[in-house]
Parts: C-alpha cells; sequence; structure tokens
DNA sequence: CCTCGGACCGACCGACCGGTCGGACGGGAA
DNA sequence: TTCCCGTCCGACCGGTCGGTCGGTCCGAGG
C-alpha cells in the first residue's frame, strides 16, 4: 500500500542509497511534470539504473509517487516540530509557523509544486495511502488550528473561521511558491530568489496583523 | 498555433456545436487529471464522437487544451469587463471584483482547477500559445493592480507590494476552488456548496479589510 | 570452496498513446 | 441527377507506457 520502512536495513554500510537517490530524482521529476507526465524509463536514467531495477525499490509507479509525498511531509512536520512553542501571543505563533513553512517550500522548490499538484491528482492515489499522508497533514495542520483557536478565545484574533483561514494561509504560501514562471513574471524577479523569499514573508505577516487597509489614524 | 476563431462560421444553423462539445467534455476531463492524464479516446467518447472526429476541429491535443484554457480565461475576463467601475473608494472596488471573481469560480467547478494545473503544466504549451492566454491574463490582472495602485496612492491601503498582493488574492480565491476533496475535509462541508462560498467571500472581504488582528479597541 | 540473497539489468509483454488516412454519409446548390 | 463539402468514422501507424521475467554479478557467511 504505502511506502514501506523508509529503509528496511540501513544498506548494511552505509552507501549513497539508491533508494534515496531514486527518490530525489522522483521528485524533482514529478514536481515538474506529474504523476502521469513521468515515465519511469526517465526516472530510471536520471537516477543512473535500468528502469527495471527501480521495481527493486518500490512495486509500483504509484508507490514510489506516495512515498515522495511521504518523506515531504515527514520533514516538514519535522521542521515545525522543531519550533519551540514558546507561551507566546497567538499571532507570534503563527508568525513563527509562517516563517518555517516558507523557509522550507523556499529551500525545496520542488515542495510546493508536488503537494498542490496532489490535490488535484489526489484521485489517482488510492483511499489507504491518502489516509496515511492525510494523518501527517493532519498534524502540520492541527498545530495551527490551535493556536489560533486560543488567539480567538483570547480575544486577540479575530473571530474568524478557522479552515477558512487555514486555506488562506496555505494559499498565501504553497500556492506562491509553486506559481513558476508565472509567479516569476508577476513579481519582476524570481520567485525564490533571497530577496523575494523575504519580501514574501513580510507581505504575509503585515497581511495577517492588518489586511490592506491603512492605519485609521 | 493557438486555437483559430471561436467559431469560424456559426455552424450554418446553430446546432450544439460539435464543437462545444468538444470544449464542454475536453475541459471536464482536464480539470479532473490534467493535460497528460487524458486521452483523447477517452474525450472523443464523452462527447460522442468518434477519435478521428476531433481532429476536425482540433488540430492537436494541446490546440484543444488551449482553446479550453482561452475559453474560460475570456469568460472570466468578460465577466469582470461587464463590473462597472463607478468612481467607488478602492477597497471597494476590490470587493466587486473579488465578489465577481469568487462567484464565476463557484459556478464553474472546473475553472479553478484547470488554472491552477497550467502554472504547472505551463511547459507543454508553447511559447506562442503562453503569449496569446497571458495577454487575456494581464487584462484581468492589470485592472485589480491599478485599483491597488489608486488605492495606495490615495492613501487608502497600505503600501503593500501589489504583484504579492495579487498572488494573495489568487490564492485565496483560485487555489480555495481547486483543493477539490482537501477543501472539503478542511471545512466539514463541500467547497462548493452556496452556504460556503458565501463564507469564503466574507471571510476574504474581513481578511483584506483587518488581517487577524482583533480591533485595538 | 560453495552457496545464498540483495542489487541490478536487458528483453520483452499487452495496452494505450497521439495522430493519419481513405472513405462513408447526407444535405444544399446547380 | 450530379457534384460538392463539411462531418464523421474504423482501421491502422510508430512509439511509449507500466510492469514482468529470467538471469548476471558480487560480497558475506559457513
Amino acid at each position: 500500500m504505502s511506502a514501506d520502512n523508509p529503509t528496511p536495513k540501513p544498506v548494511t554500510k552505509a552507501g549513497p542509497s539508491s533508494r534515496a537517490k531514486i527518490l530525489d530524482s522522483a521528485e524533482a521529476l514529478f514536481a515538474a511534470r506529474g504523476f502521469s507526465g513521468v515515465g519511469l524509463r526517465e526516472v530510471a536514467q536520471k537516477v543512473g539504473l535500468g528502469k527495471s531495477s527501480l521495481f527493486h525499490h518500490f512495486p509500483t509507479k504509484l508507490s514510489l509517487y506516495v512515498a515522495v509525498l511521504e518523506r515531504i511531509l515527514t520533514r516538514m512536520d519535522e521542521r515545525l516540530e522543531a519550533v519551540q512553542e514558546r507561551p507566546e501571543s497567538a499571532l507570534a505563533k503563527l508568525r513563527n509557523w509562517v516563517d518555517v513553512v516558507v523557509d522550507t517550500l523556499a529551500e525545496n522548490p520542488t515542495y510546493a509544486p508536488l503537494l498542490l499538484r496532489t490535490l488535484f491528482e489526489g484521485d489517482v492515489v488510492d483511499r489507504k495511502d491518502r489516509a496515511h499522508l492525510n494523518g501527517i497533514l493532519e498534524r502540520i495542520l492541527s498545530r495551527v488550528a490551535r493556536a489560533l483557536k486560543e488567539g480567538i478565545a483570547a480575544g486577540e484574533i479575530r473571530p474568524v473561521s478557522v479552515p477558512h483561514t487555514l486555506q488562506t494561509l496555505i494559499g498565501m504560501s504553497v500556492y506562491h511558491f509553486a506559481s513558476g514562471e508565472f509567479g516569476d513574471d508577476l513579481l519582476q524577479h524570481p520567485v525564490y530568489s533571497a530577496a523575494e523569499v523575504r519580501r514574501r514573508k513580510q507581505h504575509i505577516f503585515l497581511f495577517l496583523e492588518h489586511g490592506l487597509a491603512a492605519e485609521p489614524a
């Protein structure tokens, strides 16, 4: 069903691990052209293996795709977990998470496109795998949802709809880094350039705090 | 290159127009599974024609895809054009446009997924077609961009980055309606239900005006 | 020494892909 | 009636798809 153990045994010694190399190549290709747009021959060639060798590590093309997604979601979750939750204000917590999410997406240009694609290609992933991936995603989102609810209860945050706010946050971060050449054209600089990443963070922060309206002063 | 005239001649009489039926079916399938995920046999079967008949209306699969996109962008542009630009406040103009865009996306569930997909599958569309589609898109975005700039100049809107704000607006509207089952799960109701569409609009309006922070009062 | 098993490979399978071709059908003009 | 032309179709093309199969290679363990 879903991918098996990350590595059944650490390879005995500690090679560059074909499995990891396959995941790397597949991640790049799937991000660029999607599940149905990528052939296993291409993946194999990019890794430097024969196509049939892929099947020694992943039973089907789909299981490879799911393994790629699982690795991304797990890494994202780990990075968010590492952010200590000091008893700050809810808005400050939100700032921290946006900070980490944007950094992670910016450092790994394959993540945002791949995550967004999965929403569309969701029907290619069966219920079993979906449930598994949703579990990891759930952990990520629940952290943010909790902070939102606490902030609302404390009167620090407007009584917004939590799910709608989550959608807005995803849209502001994931979509932006998945917008590819279109985004590059719209901003007149590369979306993934250090300067634009910084601007994006600031834009999101200020938007969360003030919206678009100017200070009433 | 790009699709030819919307209809070279109105079909002589005015049949249900095979061409339009092909576009309808292709739009639904491409929205669900993307360019490479859909075969022309499937499109033909859904229309009720033989596969070879498709080639009498569109020279290649790609030209069909581009024609679908063109129709969507054109319709979206027409609906936005119909919104008269009474000399309102910039924020009120923005509200009007968000209103129209959300309505259009909500009434046509294929639009949002298809538009977002195109960002990813952009490399399948050649430069010629890209330029043509971007022209239509440009008209849509420039309207909003102008309102933003005017609002900023008038001191009504914070001095935000216009491109980043456009990205945020797209994320809040298009992404949300493209989020499929994931969105349905997150909200606990269908994203496209009338009630949730209304809530989405209100969420966006209030977010634009206030962000997340509670009134300082 | 021999065996065992994991990693790897080339050749091959049936199915399906986008696209072509020659012709059938049918209504309007001459 | 004849011809034309737009619409449509079935059969077919070369090529690629995901996946299978039999077998090679090689280092570890007895």
